[in-house]
RNA sequence: UCGGGGAUCGUCUAACGGUAGGACAGCAGUUUUUGGUACUGCCUAUCAAGGUUCGAAUCCUUGUCCCCGAACCA
């Protein structure tokens, strides 16, 4: 399925044309979590990202830690980031600290202070605010902007030699306080942290901050492609910055950054700081809670990494804001278990039932009933091979689901009512002849007869109706066990939006336990850690931390997927559990934003300061062009010099056509002043083609040639075979073989797919080597299609 | 208010200017000793309006909405 093909995403893509141009000749990323806190499903979309590009492209990942911040790193962080990552199935290239760094950090931030980047600043950390200006406004130069390279070269080694306490300076890099990118107003390199680093202990008492740190940690392991997340794109200009103040990389190609969406999932929180408020305030049983949306969470939950892994793969990377269905993770988590776990009988919430005629049984066998059904081919690495089998008690009393019994069935319930047959799952079918209740009038054991020529999967032969197939338990042979059920942490699908406290949102019954459930004799050996299904009810693991053959303890990984009829589906959300009434939550932000100074302002505003453009505006209208032609030609030089060489040949409005309408595409990412295409080249191209001597698609494609090679477009075309049009009967021919080529479509199309007219014409175009007019090719196709 | 990004089925994600595709979810059916699995079918999308083009999700213009940015965090 999505196996087949591989998964192709705008950072390939870019990595392909890195590799393609020569920019690199292999691929390095790294995955640098700060271990601040345990890492969660975010992350995994991240490290799947960085270590499967690695993989893709034979290339290296790291594993880096970020720790340039001692106050906030601990190594039982350090330790269960490494563990998580190799779980994942993932081995990294190297694992490095950006800590062993520091001293090389420190030799290019003399550097740059001697070569006047950098100063040494006194001011208080809200002056510092202060000076900085707001989005809207520009800051100020800090007093101590301007001392001289000795002093700051000073200043910065006794900051290093411990001789000010923290916050009383700080390193700067000295860019711009008018920059409209607020990570250039001089931002902080450097600051004075007298604390202990997990990694370098007293060492240091200065440490460099993230954006200073981050380019060089890159550049020093010979990164190609560094991703981040998408809040990272404002440090990107600050990121180059560094790389090319500092020159890290030397002679190899500096690292470049890339930046993707994280991972946003329905119904759970991502922050560490969330999660770490989780945690602490013991709403959660730890980072490795079953409900945590952490590796170790999912872990101890039962997921598998190769689920963790399916899910990646199948949510793609984009650069688009998104929330994931929880419902994907799920899927892939079921599709799982559906192939590696073994099948079970268990009842949580038992009611027992007693059979009638017992004596019957003698002499009836359980034996070998397979843990696999016979239409699931188990996976490899599933924990039993594929015909493991076991033996199923079958004694007097019997214990099953207490939900899988109704007085009162609402139609279409395929279980067990008075009166009714069911079968019991791999065995016989039985019969509900009496209720048993207690003085409060509670259900408490039901009568049942058992009708034994019903084994093998025989019908009932006195023509009785099955209701369906329960699963049930030998209570005579069944273990007891705790089950604990695990929902979803929170009521509301977004609960960090509106403005309100997410743990308000938290629901109570995200947790509940089943202290009486009884599992099937086999079950009473499943080691810990291994994942099962019990048949009707889920996948369930043997907690990893608490389950022991004494005291077994399960916990529910997820539920099976509950397709049942439309009844049962109005009662599964009657009970509350399916769907959360939807909460109270108004949207707080639901305002509108000013509008920016748009395009179109900022080209009426350069023809303000610049009269030359002025002019230009006013000779493009005089040729006859719209005012909005000609506003678009006005608004810089470049543009409006080139129109107005291409104009003295060629008609102003087809000057105008291509200048404003074809010639973007063809620049793609460049600019055309870094371009500057000529003049009078443009203009014979333009000519050619509105003189029919070359065809659209032609010109479209010469206009590319235009701007890589200087050469004029009349010469490449006829090197390239793509003058004169072609006659008639060449024309016609060429339609009639494209036609004959795809009956089924011309089928189609003529039953109302109209789209398959581009798709002819194209491939008649395609056909004639680009020299076909597509105007006449279509005029031709739709004549004889009619 | 300034700068940087983004917008395709309910959700996630594809589509050298040439058939808007896939997956999840939903719905219907077939198979079934799991209301499971598998299989089949159906439903549903290019933010809006203009323009260029034989042809626009894709290029141009204008507008709308969303996200990020003013830690000595990363």
């Amino acid at each position: 399925m999505s196996r087949s093909e591989p998964r192709h995403d705008f950072l390939r893509d870019i990595i392909d044309a890195d590799l393609r141009a020569g920019r690199h000749q292999r691929v390095a990323t790294r995955f640098p979590p700060e271990p601040n806190g345990y890492l969660h499903i975010g992350h995994a979309k991240s490290i799947c990202l960085n270590f499967g590009i690695a993989a893709d492209y034979n290339g290296t990942c790291n594993l880096r830690y970020d720790d340039t911040n001692p106050t906030k790193e601990d190594v039982e962080y350090v330790e269960s980031i490494e563990r998580d990552v190799r779980w994942l199935g993932f081995a990294p290239t190297a694992v490095l600290f950006s800590a062993d760094y520091f001293p090389r950090m420190y030799d290019l931030a003399e550097k740059l202070i001697q070569d006047g980047h950098a100063y040494v600043c006194d001011l208080s950390d809200e002056q510092i605010r202060e000076y900085r200006g707001t989005l809207a406004e520009p800051g100020r130069p800090s007093p101590w902007r301007d001392r001289t390279c000795a002093e700051n070269l000073e200043l910065f080694r006794r900051m290093r030699a411990g001789e000010f306490a923290d916050g009383a300076r700080v390193l700067r890099a000295k860019i711009d306080m008018a920059s409209a990118n607020m990570k250039m107003r001089d931002p902080l390199l450097y600051r004075i942290r007298h604390a202990h680093h997990h990694r370098t202990g007293d060492a240091w008492c200065i440490y460099p901050m993230y954006d200073y740190a981050h380019p060089l940690e890159d550049a020093i392991e010979g990164i190609t492609h560094s991703i981040c997340t998408l809040e990272f794109e404002n440090n990107r200009e600050l990121y180059d910055w560094v790389l090319e103040h500092t020159r890290a990389s030397g002679d190899a190609p500096s690292p470049r950054q890339y930046e993707f969406a994280r991972l946003a999932l329905d119904y759970t929180v991502m922050s560490k700081r969330k999660l770490l408020q989780l945690v602490q305030g013991n709403y959660v049983a730890g980072w490795d809670d079953p409900r945590m949306p952490t590796i170790a969470g999912m872990r101890r939950r039962g997921y598998s990494a190769a689920a963790i892994r399916a899910f990646c793969d199948l949510i793609g990377v984009s650069k688009a804001n998104s929330t994931v269905d929880l419902g994907k993770l799920e899927y892939c988590v079921r599709d799982d278990l559906n192939r590696t776990a073994p099948r079970a009988l268990a009842v949580l919430t038992p009611l027992a039932v007693d059979l009638t005629n017992p004596e019957v049984l003698v002499g009836v066998s359980l034996s070998s009933v397979p843990f696999y059904p016979a239409d699931v081919t188990p996976a490899d690495d599933a924990h039993l091979p594929a015909d493991a089998r076991r033996e199923l008690a079958l004694g007097a009393t019997l214990l099953i689901e207490r939900d899988d019994f109704r007085e009162d069935p609402p139609e279409d319930y395929q279980r067990l009512a008075p009166g009714r047959t069911v079968r019991l799952r791999y065995g016989p079918c039985i019969t509900c002849d009496e209720v048993v209740r207690d003085d409060a009038g509670e259900v408490v054991r039901l009568r049942c007869s058992v009708h034994p020529e019903t084994m093998g999967g025989k019908n009932p032969t006195d023509g009785r109706k099955v209701h369906g197939v329960i699963h049930w338990v030998d209570e005579a042979t069944s273990v007891a066990a705790v089950v604990r059920i695990y929902e979803r942490l929170f009521a509301s699908a977004k609960p960090e939006e509106g403005g309100i406290d997410f743990l308000t949102q938290l629901t109570p019954r995200s947790l509940e336990v089943a202290p009486r459930a009884r599992l099937e004799r086999s079950l009473a050996t499943a080691p810990a850690g291994s994942r099962w299904q019990f048949e009707r009810l889920g996948y369930f693991v043997a907690d990893a931390v608490e389950h022991t053959a004494a005291a077994p303890v399960w916990n529910r990984i997820v539920a099976l997927r509950d397709a049942r009829a439309v009844t049962g589906k109005a009662e599964a959300k009657a009970d509350g559990r399916a769907d959360v009434a939807a909460a109270p939550q108004q949207n707080a932000k639901a305002k509108t934003r000013p509008k920016n100074r748009s395009p179109q302002e900022y080209r009426a505003e350069a023809r303000v300061r610049d009269p030359e453009l002025a002019a230009a505006y006013q000779r493009a209208q005089e040729l006859g062009l719209s005012a909005a032609d000609a506003d678009l030609l006005s608004g810089d030089r470049t543009t409006a010099a080139l129109f107005a060489e291409v104009a003295a040949t060629v008609a102003p409005r087809a000057a105008a056509k291509w200048i404003i309408n074809e010639l973007p595409r063809a620049l793609g990412e460049r600019e055309l002043a870094d371009v500057q295409p000529s003049g009078p080249h443009l203009a014979e191209l333009i000519e050619m083609a509105e003189n029919k001597e070359i065809s659209a698609t032609a010109a479209k494609e010469l206009l590319l040639l235009c701007l890589e090679q200087s050469r004029s477009p009349r010469q490449l075309a006829e090197e390239r075979g793509l003058r004169g049009a072609l006659d008639e009967a060449a024309l016609q021919e060429l339609v009639t073989q494209v036609l004959a080529a795809h009956p089924d479509k011309v089928e189609q199309l003529r039953g109302g797919k109209t789209g398959l007219m581009g798709f002819l014409v194209g491939q008649v175009v395609k056909a004639s080597g680009g020299k076909a007019s597509a105007a006449a090719v279509s005029q031709l196709l739709s004549q004889r299609l009619s």
